[in-house]
DNA sequence: TCTTGACTTAAAGTTAACGTTAAGGTTTAC
DNA sequence: GTAAACCTTAACGTTAACTTTAAGTCAAGA
């Protein structure tokens, strides 16, 4: 089965020119085309690009990703470099995770703080509503 | 007590330049002078920069947090909806979680298939050696 | 006194990752 | 068969977030 620009577009969220520089990005090497020039999109592309959307989405520069795909099209010999990469590249998402759960924390309590402010707040000018009420 | 940009840059690892920069786009406006122009940033200006910072790590984008500081410079009033902001943002930082964890297994899998395929691959040299010693 | 080095500003340059436009060929629906 | 909706390439434009450069001020040490 094979898939239009738009079809693949549809499903992965890429808009077609995303799709066209990735490709030209070397992201996506050997897309096959129709007589009259046409990409046809394989299963194994659309395989590609799911590894390629995983790696971008979690930080990975397009450069790099070049570079493991350059990689992969080597063959078995670099099996294990590869692996060194996404090894690499896997702690580096756990550090984002953890970051992220770390500034999560601050951003809770600041929201904590700022709810009670909010509540000072809003006691203070009932008080003085009440205050100016009663000197009516 | 009061630090000089240096001071702060070495804190906060934001380089001089950036530290400026920040104040130029409105995020830390306010920032007190010596004289002769010097800028004296105080342990207030530090909390500021530790809340802009955990905002931009999580990805707000600058402008985003512009609007932040510009409410708080205008008061009380303004508690409420910076609380909101916070709360909506606190969301994405979630949902920036959850994907991350997402694609961290898809990593790990891939890890996983790929050792598996070295493994293979070494079996298969190591029997050709074994072959091509046996023939010797 | 002179020069070294840290500070200042304004403005232009850089980078990544797209996005848009122009100019044209192809396919499909009516 | 023709018009709309696709497809193609090449090249230039945009945005965010810095980064660098140029040109100048100021205080301290040899």
């Amino acid at each position: 089965m094979n898939y239009t620009i738009k079809q693949v577009s549809e499903k992965t969220h890429l808009k077609p020119h995303v799709l066209r520089y990735y490709e030209r990005e070397g992201l996506l090497p050997f897309v096959d085309r129709s007589e009259s020039g046409i990409r046809r999109y394989s299963e194994e592309d659309l395989e590609w690009l799911s590894l390629i959307c995983c790696l971008k989405n979690t930080g990975m520069a397009i450069k790099q990703i070049r570079e493991f795909v350059e990689l992969s099209l080597q063959g078995k010999e670099t099996l294990k470099e590869r692996c060194s990469m996404l090894i690499v590249h896997k702690k580096e998402v756990e550090n984002q995770i953890a970051g992220l759960q770390k500034y999560l924390c601050k951003v809770d309590h600041k929201i904590t703080y700022f709810t009670d402010q909010y509540e000072k707040y809003l006691d203070e000018k009932c008080e003085i509503g009440a205050v100016s009420h009663g000197s009516d």
